[in-house]
DNA sequence: ATGCTTGCAAATGTTTTGCACGAGC
DNA sequence: GCTCGTGCAAAACATTTGCAAGCAT
């Protein structure tokens, strides 16, 4: 298939899939887990003849109202990190690393209480910490 | 006691009381308990003589180095938010009223397993939802 | 023809930085 | 007198927007 169907799931989602789109999509949807639009927009000066940053921008922000990315924002990072995983998970930042690594959702628990009291629309977890040797 | 001890807090954690220091943190320890930069700004520029931009970040980034303060990035702000709350706690964004509210950290478990392989330095947890009435 | 897509540059918004002046020890 | 604090403006940085040109249908 074109593109591991990726002209079909832009479709799907109501996104043109014009030849910029799909490879940028391509390229995050695939090879990628958290990147921010800088990493995109040097991967696409470099591999693609010419994209602009508006376009990159553009396409990221249209890649998440989509919900096939999620964007994250960290305190260690100025700029907002997507992330291709759109499956539930939080994330650990190893300090000693730098790494944003995937922790399983079953791994946190909320107290009953707090979805009586709340509609949850969305949960954002980042723990700051070193991976034990 | 003079400003409640302020000059007293700030000394002990190697900051200069200066006038301006001390009002802002005045303001901010005591008043407010989530806040940006610009909130800050927009106050002095009402309540003090003259304090510069410059000075109100500083001074922010001064007491949040000192522990004071807590900085919080949220989805919600492009800008930093201060919370003078540096007990222990979590937030909602409550995305009715677009109010950032604590709650406990009672209400949060993390499974054994997690502080098993992580040295943890810091959790941040921002839960978008609306209250039930 | 019409309407989306794109590139470019300019605008925006937030925060930091450089520099010169001023106050306090 | 030296150091540190301050104000101002400019810089830096990430991101968005306006506009004119291009492409596809």
């Amino acid at each position: 298939m074109t593109a591991c169907g990726i002209t079909a799931r832009l479709t799907e989602k109501g996104i043109r899939p014009t030849a910029h789109r799909v490879n940028i999509a391509k390229h995050v949807l695939a090879t990628h887990c958290h990147f921010t639009a800088e990493d995109v927009c040097a991967w696409a000066q470099e591999n693609l003849k010419k994209v602009s940053r508006a376009t990159v921008y553009n396409t990221l922000n249209e890649l998440s109202n989509a919900g096939l990315l999620r964007p994250l924002q960290t305190a260690e990072s100025a700029s907002v990190i997507f992330d291709s995983n759109t499956a539930d998970h939080f994330h650990v930042y190893d300090s000693g690393t730098g790494q944003l690594l995937d922790i399983e959702p079953s791994l946190i628990h909320l107290e009953r209480s707090l979805r009586d009291q709340y509609d949850i629309e969305k949960i954002e977890i980042i723990i700051r910490g070193r991976k034990k040797s």
